[in-house]
DNA sequence: TCATTAACCGTCG
DNA sequence: CGACGGTTAATGA
């Protein structure tokens, strides 16, 4: 039995191949042996969540590291009158709230599924050791903490500097380079999201998101199909958010830290 | 539930 | 004044 993790959940302590090999991906874990990310998922547990199903909450105490390896989450800060900011949408192998897990003070934010999502846990007792027992880790995290300085040091700087149209248009280059799939002529966003998730992220009103997606959609730059976005013109997209007289290095939001030299 | 449209209205440059 | 974007309401899928 572990500290005092997930109650809202069924653990299962059943740890696969499969398992491992998502954990594998983990950039946490880079550089690390398939055995040695296979001992390490000996000691965490295994949770399944419904689809919006609630991880953690924001100023919840925090007890370990949790790592989705299956399905999709929103982490998000919710205000009383039920607006809510996300602060970044989250795919399998990425830990979530990664300073919160170090540093054992209160999640700075909520996770809630999207879907059915599986993740594993691993206590703050085993983080602690796990820096200790291979130091490359300790570079990993330092990296990893960095990438996400560098994302929310320019997602702040876009929702006091640009205006609606650009903050949108941002947001959707930022999930491109996050989990964009090339096509022939196009990048498909291969991430579900509905228009009230894009405006929650750009810190708009969903009629307004609307209204800016249906006019790229009306110019041709953009087209969307349940809730799945595919960028036909990255030129025009750029244009419309002013790219070329922006500093900000939206490179960093692609899915990976580029690994250290 | 999600997406869309339109009318209306306050703010600000 | 006019652009922008939030609010409200109505409607369709």
């Amino acid at each position: 039995m572990q500290a005092r993790g997930p109650a809202r959940d069924i653990p299962e302590p059943v740890v696969n191949d499969a398992l491992v090999e998502v954990l594998f991906c983990c950039p946490l874990v880079r550089g690390l042996s398939r055995e040695e990310v296979g001992e390490i998922a000996a000691a965490s547990t295994v949770h399944t969540f419904p689809a919006q199903a609630e991880v953690f909450d924001e100023g919840e105490r925090c007890n370990g590291l949790w790592v989705l390896t299956s399905g999709r989450i929103r982490l998000y800060h919710a205000a009383a009158d039920g607006r809510q900011q996300v602060v970044r949408f989250q795919a399998p192998s990425n830990p979530l709230d990664l300073g919160a897990a170090l540093d054992g003070r209160p999640h700075t934010a909520s996770a809630t599924t999207l879907e059915p999502s599986t993740l594993v846990f691993l206590p703050r007792s085993v983080l602690s050791t796990l820096g200790r027992k291979y130091p490359l880790t300790l570079r990993n995290v330092v990296d990893l903490l960095c990438l996400e300085v560098r994302q929310r040091d320019i997602a702040t700087a876009i929702a006091s500097l640009k205006d609606a149209k650009g903050r949108i248009g941002c947001v959707l280059l930022q999930l491109a380079h996050q989990f964009g799939v090339r096509q022939k002529k196009s990048v498909i966003i291969d991430y579900r999201l509905t228009r009230q998730d894009i405006a929650d992220r750009a810190g708009v009103t969903i009629e307004t998101s609307i209204r800016v997606i249906s006019d790229l959609q009306r110019q041709g730059v953009i087209r969307t199909q349940n809730q799945i976005l595919e960028i036909l013109d990255i030129d025009s997209l750029s244009a419309a958010s002013r790219c070329e007289e922006c500093q900000f290095d939206c490179s960093v939001f692609q899915e990976f830290p580029p690994a250290a030299q």
